[in-house]
DNA sequence: TCCTTATAGATTGTATACAAATTATATGCT
DNA sequence: AGCATATAATTTGTATACAATCTATAAGGA
């Protein structure tokens, strides 16, 4: 494999969704929408505007991905009753009890991860991954503006 | 965001596809498209099977990318001569000229990466990218195994 | 030659990822 | 109230990602 590092950046987390397929299978649930279930167990009651600030996803994905869970009885929609636009998002008991056994695999597997490296270099690897993340965002706002300034011309 | 190393892999990897995409857009390719066209750079007249082992993609996949290159004349296909199964991939001018110029752009997008890194951590974090991602390797392929046990039973 | 097996690609079906347009409801202004 | 504007979700269209199946061709043995 290539050593440049957006090579690694990709293979990492093909690989990362791979093994939490695997993990998922049983379950009849994909990577996405246990990310879904997830974010509703972390903040019961969130709309899915909420829940794209949590996921940095898109409402046109996040649309299909409840449609499905709610087919599969793993969430519940509650209309807001100030607001009938709104939707409160909940976890069902089924989607409960399968959340908190997957997270156990996923604990796992994120131990794993680091398994060879001494914790001097995990934590030299964290944070180095952050300032690298911050890079992106930062060019990734850049070329955005960038666009947005030639379009106006 | 989470400080979770799976979450902080993924995060940057959806990141960087978003930077590539805004890249590419402008030659109305998409990052998968590009990377296919880079391979048959790196190795002119090789099939799609060859092209799966570089890329660890799927099949499917490859094959619905290389009809739309080849649809949007970026890509020639000619048949073996002795098999006739097998098709020799070929950039035309039209993508070679793209490429060398998209490419780049991603050498710079790399560079950016470690911004604000001193060399030290950047070696640190490259080689510990690697432990990783030999740990989800072995991983994957022990679940696999596991899996192909338990259909055999 | 005939038949079985293997293999390169293509096709099909489901689930994202994401841009663009649409729908339904809310809010603010006159 | 009436109307323009904003906003939460859904829908639509294109391109992956990937499992499963199909098709065409090749290779080997009886």
């Amino acid at each position: 494999m290539s050593d440049r590092l957006c090579d690694m950046i990709n293979k990492s987390a093909l690989l990362h969704k791979r093994i939490m397929t695997r993990v998922l299978q049983k379950y009849d649930l994909t990577y996405a929408q246990y990310q879904v279930l997830k974010t509703i167990q972390d903040h019961p009651g969130l709309s899915a505007k909420e829940m794209l600030i949590y996921l940095d996803s898109d409402k046109a994905t996040l649309s299909g991905i409840l449609y499905r869970l709610e087919k599969s009885v793993m969430i519940n929609r509650k209309v807001d009753a100030n607001d009938r636009r709104l939707m409160h998002l909940f976890l069902t008991h089924k989607s409960e009890a399968i959340i908190n056994s997957v997270k156990e695999h996923e604990e796992e597997c994120e131990k794993n991860l680091t398994k060879g490296l001494r914790n001097r270099e995990t934590r030299i690897f964290q944070d180095a991954f952050q300032t690298i993340i911050d890079n992106q965002n930062e060019q990734l706002r850049a070329r955005i503006k960038k666009m947005e300034e030639a379009l106006n011309e």
